[in-house]
DNA sequence: TGACATACCTTGAACTGGTAGGTATGTTGC
DNA sequence: GCAACATACCTACCAGTTCAAGGTATGTCA
Protein backbone atom coordinates (compact mmCIF):
# COMPACT_ATOMS: atom_id res chain seq x y z
CA UNK A 1 0.00 0.00 0.00
CA UNK A 2 1.68 3.07 -1.20
CA UNK A 3 1.58 6.61 0.05
CA UNK A 4 0.08 6.64 2.91
CA UNK A 5 -1.08 10.21 4.51
CA UNK A 6 0.80 11.35 7.33
CA UNK A 7 -0.85 14.53 9.44
CA UNK A 8 0.48 17.71 9.94
CA UNK A 9 2.67 17.68 6.63
CA UNK A 10 0.77 19.63 4.07
CA UNK A 11 2.42 23.10 3.25
CA UNK A 12 5.46 22.13 5.07
CA UNK A 13 7.74 21.03 2.64
CA UNK A 14 7.09 24.54 0.52
CA UNK A 15 7.56 26.26 3.68
CA UNK A 16 10.79 24.72 4.53
CA UNK A 17 12.41 25.05 1.17
CA UNK A 18 11.00 28.65 0.87
CA UNK A 19 12.59 29.54 4.78
CA UNK A 20 15.83 27.54 3.61
CA UNK A 21 16.14 29.29 0.53
CA UNK A 22 16.03 32.78 1.82
CA UNK A 23 19.14 32.58 3.81
CA UNK A 24 21.07 31.02 0.77
CA UNK A 25 20.57 29.58 -2.47
CA UNK A 26 20.81 25.87 -2.63
CA UNK A 27 20.70 22.29 -5.08
CA UNK A 28 17.73 19.99 -4.45
CA UNK A 29 20.36 17.11 -2.67
CA UNK A 30 21.34 19.59 -0.23
CA UNK A 31 17.86 20.71 0.36
CA UNK A 32 16.88 17.17 1.31
CA UNK A 33 19.86 16.82 4.62
CA UNK A 34 19.77 20.64 5.08
CA UNK A 35 15.97 19.92 6.21
CA UNK A 36 17.27 17.16 8.25
CA UNK A 37 19.89 18.96 9.64
CA UNK A 38 17.47 22.03 10.33
CA UNK A 39 14.44 20.43 11.83
CA UNK A 40 16.52 18.45 14.34
CA UNK A 41 15.73 15.34 12.92
CA UNK A 42 12.27 15.81 13.32
CA UNK A 43 11.37 16.05 9.67
CA UNK A 44 12.92 13.89 6.94
CA UNK A 45 12.14 14.33 3.19
CA UNK A 46 12.84 11.99 0.43
CA UNK A 47 14.03 13.69 -3.20
CA UNK A 48 10.39 12.20 -4.43
CA UNK A 49 9.18 14.74 -2.39
CA UNK A 50 11.77 17.95 -2.70
CA UNK A 51 11.99 17.88 -6.61
CA UNK A 52 8.28 18.24 -7.56
CA UNK A 53 8.31 20.94 -4.79
CA UNK A 54 10.73 22.92 -6.43
CA UNK A 55 9.76 22.67 -9.95
CA UNK A 56 5.99 23.50 -8.73
CA UNK A 57 7.47 26.83 -7.04
CA UNK A 58 10.00 27.24 -10.31
CA UNK A 59 6.91 27.54 -12.45
CA UNK A 60 5.15 29.83 -10.10
CA UNK A 61 7.67 32.27 -10.11
CA UNK A 62 8.65 32.21 -6.89
CA UNK A 63 12.47 30.45 -7.44
CA UNK A 64 14.92 31.04 -9.92
CA UNK A 65 16.94 27.94 -11.26
CA UNK A 66 20.63 28.19 -12.36
CA UNK A 67 22.20 24.74 -13.55
CA UNK A 68 26.05 25.00 -12.47
CA UNK A 69 28.73 22.22 -13.40
CA UNK A 70 30.56 21.34 -10.23
CA UNK A 71 32.99 18.63 -10.24
CA UNK A 72 31.80 16.94 -13.51
CA UNK A 73 28.19 16.71 -11.61
CA UNK A 74 25.29 18.85 -12.36
CA UNK A 75 23.42 20.92 -9.39
CA UNK A 76 20.61 23.10 -10.48
CA UNK A 77 20.20 25.93 -7.72
CA UNK A 78 17.18 27.66 -6.67
CA UNK A 79 17.47 31.29 -5.64
CA UNK A 80 14.28 33.40 -3.74
CA UNK A 81 12.93 36.06 -5.88
CA UNK A 82 10.48 38.45 -4.73
CA UNK A 83 7.54 36.30 -5.21
CA UNK A 84 8.78 33.46 -3.34
CA UNK A 85 9.28 35.78 -0.26
CA UNK A 86 5.89 37.18 -0.90
CA UNK A 87 4.76 33.40 -0.51
CA UNK A 88 6.84 32.67 2.71
CA UNK A 89 5.44 35.39 4.36
CA UNK A 90 2.03 34.86 3.38
CA UNK A 91 2.84 31.08 4.72
CA UNK A 92 4.17 32.52 8.38
CA UNK A 93 1.08 34.27 8.75
CA UNK A 94 -0.95 31.01 8.17
CA UNK A 95 0.90 28.61 10.33
CA UNK A 96 1.38 31.02 13.15
CA UNK A 97 -2.49 30.82 13.80
CA UNK A 98 -2.88 27.24 12.91
CA UNK A 99 -0.63 26.65 15.49
CA UNK A 100 -1.11 28.56 17.97
CA UNK A 101 -4.69 27.89 17.06
CA UNK A 102 -4.16 23.84 17.58
CA UNK A 103 -1.91 24.75 20.64
CA UNK A 104 -4.80 26.40 22.06
CA UNK A 105 -6.96 23.56 22.69
CA UNK A 106 -3.84 21.30 23.44
CA UNK A 107 -3.41 23.30 26.29
CA UNK A 108 -7.02 23.66 26.74
CA UNK A 109 -6.76 28.10 27.26
CA UNK A 110 -10.03 29.73 26.02
CA UNK A 111 -7.81 31.20 23.18
CA UNK A 112 -6.62 35.37 22.74
CA UNK A 113 -6.96 35.36 18.32
CA UNK A 114 -4.39 37.15 16.66
CA UNK A 115 -5.16 40.65 16.70
CA UNK A 116 -7.99 40.85 19.17
CA UNK A 117 -5.10 41.10 21.72
CA UNK A 118 -6.22 44.09 23.87
CA UNK A 119 -3.77 44.23 26.64
CA UNK B 1 -13.34 28.26 -7.69
CA UNK B 2 -14.11 24.84 -5.53
CA UNK B 3 -11.81 23.35 -3.08
CA UNK B 4 -9.11 25.55 -2.81
CA UNK B 5 -6.11 23.62 -0.61
CA UNK B 6 -4.53 25.51 2.69
CA UNK B 7 -1.04 24.87 3.74
CA UNK B 8 -1.07 22.87 7.32
CA UNK B 9 -4.59 21.67 7.68
CA UNK B 10 -3.82 18.10 6.74
CA UNK B 11 -4.58 16.00 10.04
CA UNK B 12 -5.91 19.12 12.37
CA UNK B 13 -9.72 18.43 11.98
CA UNK B 14 -9.19 15.22 13.34
CA UNK B 15 -6.28 16.68 16.05
CA UNK B 16 -8.95 19.16 17.32
CA UNK B 17 -12.25 16.64 17.41
CA UNK B 18 -10.70 13.97 19.39
CA UNK B 19 -8.71 16.58 21.20
CA UNK B 20 -12.10 18.47 22.05
CA UNK B 21 -13.87 14.76 22.84
CA UNK B 22 -11.88 13.82 25.12
CA UNK B 23 -12.94 16.64 27.77
CA UNK B 24 -16.63 15.73 27.06
CA UNK B 25 -19.22 14.05 24.35
CA UNK B 26 -20.59 16.59 21.99
CA UNK B 27 -22.51 16.48 18.67
CA UNK B 28 -21.26 17.41 15.05
CA UNK B 29 -23.12 21.00 14.93
CA UNK B 30 -21.47 21.76 18.31
CA UNK B 31 -18.15 21.00 17.95
CA UNK B 32 -18.26 23.00 14.65
CA UNK B 33 -18.60 26.10 17.14
CA UNK B 34 -16.74 24.25 19.78
CA UNK B 35 -13.20 24.95 17.38
CA UNK B 36 -13.94 27.96 16.75
CA UNK B 37 -13.98 28.85 20.41
CA UNK B 38 -11.37 27.21 21.32
CA UNK B 39 -8.58 28.00 18.82
CA UNK B 40 -9.59 31.25 19.51
CA UNK B 41 -10.90 31.89 15.88
CA UNK B 42 -7.79 31.27 14.58
CA UNK B 43 -9.55 28.11 12.87
CA UNK B 44 -12.90 27.79 11.58
CA UNK B 45 -14.58 24.63 10.03
CA UNK B 46 -17.23 23.71 7.97
CA UNK B 47 -19.67 21.06 8.22
CA UNK B 48 -18.30 19.53 5.25
CA UNK B 49 -15.18 19.05 7.31
CA UNK B 50 -16.57 17.82 10.82
CA UNK B 51 -18.90 15.90 9.49
CA UNK B 52 -17.06 13.14 7.29
CA UNK B 53 -14.04 12.96 9.88
CA UNK B 54 -16.47 11.71 12.41
CA UNK B 55 -17.71 9.48 10.10
CA UNK B 56 -14.68 8.01 8.92
CA UNK B 57 -13.45 8.06 12.93
CA UNK B 58 -16.42 6.28 13.96
CA UNK B 59 -15.96 3.54 11.33
CA UNK B 60 -11.81 3.24 12.57
CA UNK B 61 -13.60 2.63 16.15
CA UNK B 62 -12.07 6.02 17.88
CA UNK B 63 -15.69 6.84 18.39
CA UNK B 64 -18.80 5.86 19.51
CA UNK B 65 -21.89 7.45 17.91
CA UNK B 66 -25.61 7.89 20.32
CA UNK B 67 -28.43 9.65 18.32
CA UNK B 68 -30.68 11.39 21.30
CA UNK B 69 -33.53 13.89 20.44
CA UNK B 70 -33.39 17.12 22.15
CA UNK B 71 -36.39 19.50 21.55
CA UNK B 72 -37.77 17.62 18.78
CA UNK B 73 -34.87 17.64 17.09
CA UNK B 74 -31.77 14.79 16.53
CA UNK B 75 -28.17 15.00 17.84
CA UNK B 76 -25.65 12.56 17.02
CA UNK B 77 -23.43 12.74 20.11
CA UNK B 78 -19.95 11.14 19.78
CA UNK B 79 -18.14 9.64 22.84
CA UNK B 80 -14.11 8.84 22.59
CA UNK B 81 -13.31 5.74 22.98
CA UNK B 82 -10.11 3.63 23.88
CA UNK B 83 -8.94 2.95 20.55
CA UNK B 84 -9.09 6.92 19.61
CA UNK B 85 -7.60 7.93 23.15
CA UNK B 86 -4.76 5.78 21.68
CA UNK B 87 -5.03 7.78 18.03
CA UNK B 88 -5.31 10.77 19.99
CA UNK B 89 -2.12 10.16 21.41
CA UNK B 90 0.01 9.48 18.29
CA UNK B 91 -0.92 12.58 16.87
CA UNK B 92 -0.07 14.32 20.13
CA UNK B 93 3.54 13.06 19.32
CA UNK B 94 3.54 13.61 15.56
CA UNK B 95 2.22 17.38 16.21
CA UNK B 96 4.89 18.00 18.92
CA UNK B 97 7.85 16.98 16.20
CA UNK B 98 6.31 18.53 13.46
CA UNK B 99 5.59 21.77 15.35
CA UNK B 100 9.24 21.65 17.10
CA UNK B 101 10.87 20.68 13.60
CA UNK B 102 9.31 23.71 11.81
CA UNK B 103 9.82 26.14 14.79
CA UNK B 104 13.40 25.39 14.63
CA UNK B 105 13.65 26.23 10.75
CA UNK B 106 11.89 29.47 11.90
CA UNK B 107 13.46 30.75 14.37
CA UNK B 108 16.75 29.51 12.62
CA UNK B 109 18.44 27.88 15.88
CA UNK B 110 20.19 24.30 14.75
CA UNK B 111 17.89 21.66 16.48
CA UNK B 112 17.73 19.63 19.42
CA UNK B 113 15.79 16.64 18.48
CA UNK B 114 12.97 14.95 20.73
CA UNK B 115 14.48 12.19 22.81
CA UNK B 116 18.20 13.41 22.21
CA UNK B 117 18.66 15.77 25.17
CA UNK B 118 21.54 15.74 26.75
CA UNK B 119 21.10 18.70 29.83
C1' DT C 1 -45.85 33.31 6.20
C1' DG C 2 -41.18 34.19 5.86
C1' DA C 3 -36.73 34.27 7.77
C1' DC C 4 -33.46 32.35 10.58
C1' DA C 5 -30.94 29.16 13.60
C1' DT C 6 -30.42 24.46 14.52
C1' DA C 7 -28.89 19.93 12.99
C1' DC C 8 -27.90 16.45 9.95
C1' DC C 9 -25.91 14.74 5.39
C1' DT C 10 -23.28 13.86 0.57
C1' DT C 11 -20.87 14.83 -3.69
C1' DG C 12 -17.11 16.40 -6.51
C1' DA C 13 -12.93 18.78 -7.20
C1' DA C 14 -8.31 19.96 -6.11
C1' DC C 15 -4.19 19.43 -3.94
C1' DT C 16 -0.31 17.18 -1.99
C1' DG C 17 2.90 14.04 0.23
C1' DG C 18 4.84 9.50 -0.08
C1' DT C 19 6.70 5.41 -2.30
C1' DA C 20 8.97 3.39 -5.82
C1' DG C 21 11.32 3.41 -9.55
C1' DG C 22 14.77 5.17 -13.01
C1' DT C 23 19.16 7.69 -15.04
C1' DA C 24 24.03 9.16 -14.77
C1' DT C 25 28.54 10.64 -12.83
C1' DG C 26 32.50 10.66 -9.48
C1' DT C 27 35.06 8.21 -5.83
C1' DT C 28 36.82 4.46 -3.16
C1' DG C 29 38.57 -0.19 -2.18
C1' DC C 30 39.97 -4.60 -3.96
C1' DG D 1 39.32 -3.09 -14.16
C1' DC D 2 35.29 -3.46 -11.42
C1' DA D 3 31.98 -3.47 -7.82
C1' DA D 4 29.93 -0.63 -4.45
C1' DC D 5 28.65 3.62 -2.84
C1' DA D 6 27.56 8.56 -2.53
C1' DT D 7 26.19 12.23 -5.29
C1' DA D 8 22.64 14.39 -8.10
C1' DC D 9 18.85 14.65 -10.91
C1' DC D 10 14.03 13.10 -12.39
C1' DT D 11 8.97 11.16 -12.97
C1' DA D 12 4.57 8.43 -12.43
C1' DC D 13 1.18 6.75 -9.64
C1' DC D 14 -1.47 6.26 -5.30
C1' DA D 15 -3.93 7.58 -1.42
C1' DG D 16 -5.86 10.47 1.66
C1' DT D 17 -7.92 14.89 2.94
C1' DT D 18 -9.87 19.44 3.06
C1' DC D 19 -13.21 22.37 1.19
C1' DA D 20 -17.18 24.52 -1.16
C1' DA D 21 -21.59 23.79 -2.50
C1' DG D 22 -25.63 21.88 -2.28
C1' DG D 23 -29.54 19.38 -0.03
C1' DT D 24 -33.08 17.91 3.84
C1' DA D 25 -35.84 18.90 7.97
C1' DT D 26 -37.44 20.88 12.45
C1' DG D 27 -38.12 24.64 15.91
C1' DT D 28 -38.62 29.64 16.89
C1' DC D 29 -39.66 34.35 16.26
C1' DA D 30 -41.69 38.40 14.01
Amino acid sequence: MPGSNPPFMSGVPEFLILQLLERRSMYGYELVRAIREATGDNISLGEGVIYPVLHTLERAGALKAESRLVNGRRRVYYRLVARGRQRLKGLKERWGRIREGVDNVLTNATAVPVGHRHD
